[in-house]
RNA sequence: UGCCUGGUAGUGUAACGGUUAGCACGAGUGAUUCUGAAUCACUUAGUCGGGGUUCGAAUCCCUGCCGGGCAACCA
C-alpha cells in the first residue's frame, strides 16, 4: 500500500482495504498488466438479482471505479434450459438501479465459437477427450473423496476420433446425453473437479440469444474463464464455493495459453430472517407464497425497491458489511439501518393514522377548519412546511390511547394531556363505548392557547401523538411487512425438512382503514415519505386512482416497543 | 473418513511480529427533544483450546476442536 505520498494522496478512505482491493492493490503497484484493473459481474439470467449480487456488484464495480479500470456486465448464458431474456432485462435494470454503468456487455454465448476452437485445441493437444458414457457411469467413475476415480474406456480415444466425435457433436449428429467432451487431467486428483471434469455436453435446447445455432454447451468451468480471459478481466472475483474449482480455472488458462485472469474468493452474503438463494426465491414466486420476484418481502433487488429501498442505503450497506473469506450471517437490522440512516436524512415528514379510533374535540367550533404548520423534514431546513387541517373531529392511533394505561405510557388516557403534533393540547375526558364494550370514540377538550403546540404557561406533556382531520383525511390501504422467515438462520433447516415451514406467517400485514393527510396524496409518484412516529413508507404500483397504497419499507426504531417485551 | 477454506465482543469487521486489540451495529445508562425517532455523551463485551518460535504472537509453526465448501451433462 502506498501511505507513501502523503501531499497528493486521494483523501484516504475512511476504511482500511478488504483483502480483495489489497490484492487489487499490490498488482496495481506491481505494475501488473501495466496497472490497469478490469473486473465483471457475471450474474446467469435464471432468476432476479438479490441482496447479496448487489454485495457483488458493488465490489466489482466498485474496484473498477476505485482503480481507474473498467467492469464489465457480462451474462454467463450456457445453459439454455434455464435462462430466460426476461432475466436478463430485470438484471440490467437493477445493476444501473444500483447506480453502476458497465462498460462492456456481453454475453459468454458471445464467445461460443471461440470456446469451441479451443476446445479443439485442448483435443489436439490430447488434453479433452470425447467420452460416449452415460451420465451415470461418468459419475460412478468419479470415485470418493478417499477412492480415486477410474479412467473411462474412452479415454485413450485418438486425436483423430475425438475430433471427429466433437464435430459430428457439433453438427447434431447425437442426441442428448449420447456423448460429452471431458478434460484429461487426473481422476485421482483430491479435488474432484479436476477428475476429468466435463467441458461440453449436447443439449438440443433453445438459447435465448443463439437460438438453434447450437446444440453443445460449455460447462461452466470451461466457459468462465476463458470468458474472462477473453474480455482481459484481471481480477475474477466469485464467492467462496468457487475457490475448489480455481485449479481448472487456471488449468485451461494455462493449456490454452491465453490472457491469464486470476480468481480471488470471497464469502457471499448471509442475511437473518430470509432466504439468500436463486432456487428458494425461485420456489416462493412459482409456489405462488409471494406476490412476484418484487414481493416488497423479497430480498431481491427489484422486492427492496419496491419496498422502498434507495440504491444508496443499499450502497452503503454492501460498504459496511466489509469483504472476507469468513461465513457470517449478518443482521437484518443492519440492512434496515442503512435504510433508515438514508431516509432520515431524505424524506418528509407526513401524518397518517393506520388503525384510527376517532377524537371529538368537545370545545371546538363544528364548523371551524383552521390550517396549521407543519415542518417537512426537521432534518432538512430546505424541504419547507406544509399546512395542515385540524378540525373537530380527528383521528389518532388506536396504540396511542389506552383506557388503563400501564407504568411508563405517556400517551392520551382518561384525564391525561398529550400534544397533538404542530396542532393542539388535548385533554382525554371520557370514552364512548358500544354494547360490547369497545370504545367507539374518545372524547377531549383542546386548549386554544397551545395552537401550534407550544404552551404559553410552559407547561409540558409526556406525549406527541400523531393524527388526520377525520372530515379531511383521505384513506388508504397500507401494508405492513415483516421477516420473510421465522427464523434467523435458514442454513440450520436440516436436509429433508421442507425450509417453507420456516416462512412468517405474518410477513405482510395489510391494513385497508387508514386515514391520510391530504398533502400525501402527492407521493403517488414514489419518493420515500416518513409517517410521523412510524415508519418510512413508498407508494405501491398497485395504487389506483382513488385508491392509494403504502408499503411501509422500514419502521421507525421505538423504544416504547422495546420496553413492553 | 480425503481435499480445500475459515475461526477477533451478541453480530459484522480492523490489525500486515511491536499501541491500553480499534470501528460500526446491537445492548445498557444519561442528556436533549413538538416523532418513545433523530442527535449527543458514557458504559458493556472479544483474539476457539493446547503446545511451540520470538525480547515481543490475534498475526508465524505444530496440534486439537468447531464452522463452511467439494463426488450436477447447474452456475
Amino acid at each position: 500500500m502506498s501511505a507513501a505520498e502523503p501531499n497528493h494522496a486521494p483523501a484516504p478512505a475512511e476504511r482500511p482495504l478488504d483483502f480483495i482491493r489489497q490484492i487489487v492493490a499490490d498488482a496495481v503497484a506491481a505494475g501488473q498488466h501495466g496497472g490497469r484493473v478490469q473486473t465483471r459481474f457475471p450474474p446467469e439470467p435464471n432468476g432476479y438479482l438479490h441482496i447479496g449480487h448487489a454485495k457483488s456488484i458493488c465490489l466489482n464495480f466498485g474496484i473498477a471505479k476505485e482503480f481507474g479500470g473498467k467492469c464489465n456486465l457480462r451474462f454467463d448464458d450456457t445453459n439454455p434450459t434455464t435462462e430466460e431474456t426476461e432475466y436478463v432485462e430485470s438484471i440490467q435494470d437493477d445493476v444501473r438501479w444500483l447506480g453502476f454503468q458497465w462498460d462492456g456487455l456481453f454475453y459468454a454465448s458471445d464467445y461460443f465459437e471461440q470456446l469451441y476452437l479451443w476446445a479443439e485445441k485442448l483435443i489436439e493437444l490430447g488434453l479433452a477427450y470425447v467420452d460416449s458414457q452415460t451420465s451415470e457411469e461418468i459419475s460412478q467413475q468419479r470415485g470418493t473423496p478417499q477412492i480415486p476415480g477410474t479412467h473411462s474406456p474412452f479415454r485413450d480415444r485418438s486425436v483423430a476420433e475425438n475430433l471427429d466425435l466433437f464435430r459430428r457433436m457439433r453438427k447434431g449428429e447425437f442426441p442428448d446425453g449420447a456423448h460429452v467432451l471431458r478434460a484429461k487431467i487426473d481422476m485421482a486428483s483430491p479435488n474432484f473437479l479436476l477428475r476429468d471434469p466435463l467441458l461440453y455436453r449436447i443439449k438440443k435446447a433453445h438459447h435465448h440469444r443463439t437460438g438453434d445455432t447450437w446444440c453443445i454447451y460449455p460447462m461452466y468451468d470451461y466457459a468462465h474463464g476463458q470468458s474472462d480471459s477473453i474480455e482481459q478481466v484481471t481480477h475474477s472475483v466469485c464467492t467462496l464455493e468457487f475457490d475448489a474449482h480455481r485449479p481448472l480455472y487456471d488449468w485451461c488458462i494455462e493449456k490454452l495459453g491465453i490472457f491469464p485472469s486470476r480468481q480471488h474468493e470471497f464469502a457471499r452474503l448471509n442475511l437473518t430472517y430470509t432466504v439468500m438463494s436463486k432456487r428458494k426465491l425461485l420456489e416462493l414466486v412459482q409456489a405462488k407464497l409471494v406476490s412476484g420476484w418484487d414481493d416488497p418481502r423479497m430480498p431481491t433487488i427489484c422486492g427492496l425497491r419496491r419496498r422502498g429501498y434507495t440504491p444508496e442505503a443499499i450502497r452503503a450497506f454492501c460498504g459496511e458489511i466489509g469483504i472476507t473469506k469468513y461465513n457470517g450471517l449478518t443482521d437484518m437490522v443492519v440492512l434496515e439501518n442503512a435504510l433508515r440512516s438514508d431516509l432520515n436524512k431524505k424524506a418528509e415528514r407526513r401524518m397518517a393514522v393506520l388503525k384510527p379510533i376517532k377524537v371529538v374535540i368537545e370545545n371546538y367550533d363544528a364548523d371551524l377548519t383552521e390550517q396549521l404548520d407543519a415542518v417537512n423534514n426537521p432534518e432538512d431546513a430546505e424541504a419547507g412546511t406544509r399546512q395542515v387541517p385540524f378540525s373537530r373531529e380527528i383521528y389518532i392511533e388506536q396504540d396511542d390511547f389506552m383506557e388503563e394505561p400501564p407504568k411508563g405510557y405517556f400517551r392520551l388516557s382518561p384525564g391525561k394531556e398529550v400534544r397533538l403534533r404542530w396542532a393542539y393540547f388535548i385533554k382525554c375526558t371520557s370514552v364512548v363505548k358500544d354494547e360490547a364494550g369497545q370504545i367507539t370514540e374518545i372524547r377531549a377538550t383542546y386548549d386554544p392557547a397551545t395552537r401550534g403546540g407550544d404552551s404559553p404557561d410552559g407547561r409540558k406533556v409526556k406525549a406527541t401523538i400523531h393524527w388526520v382531520s377525520a372530515n379531511h383525511s383521505i384513506p388508504a390501504e397500507v401494508r405492513l411487512y415483516d421477516h420473510l422467515c421465522k427464523i434467523e438462520d435458514l442454513s440450520q433447516v436440516p436436509d429433508g425438512e421442507d425450509w417453507k415451514n420456516q416462512l412468517n406467517p405474518a410477513s405482510l400485514t395489510v391494513l385497508s382503514e387508514a386515514q391520510l393527510e391530504p398533502s400525501l396524496s402527492t407521493f403517488a409518484d414514489g419518493r420515500p415519505v416518513q409517517f410521523e412516529r412510524l415508519g418510512y413508507f413508498v407508494a405501491d404500483k398497485d395504487a389506483e386512482p382513488g385508491k392509494l397504497v403504502f408499503n411501509r419499507s422500514v419502521t421507525l426504531k421505538d423504544a416504547w416497543a422495546k420496553a413492553k417485551k
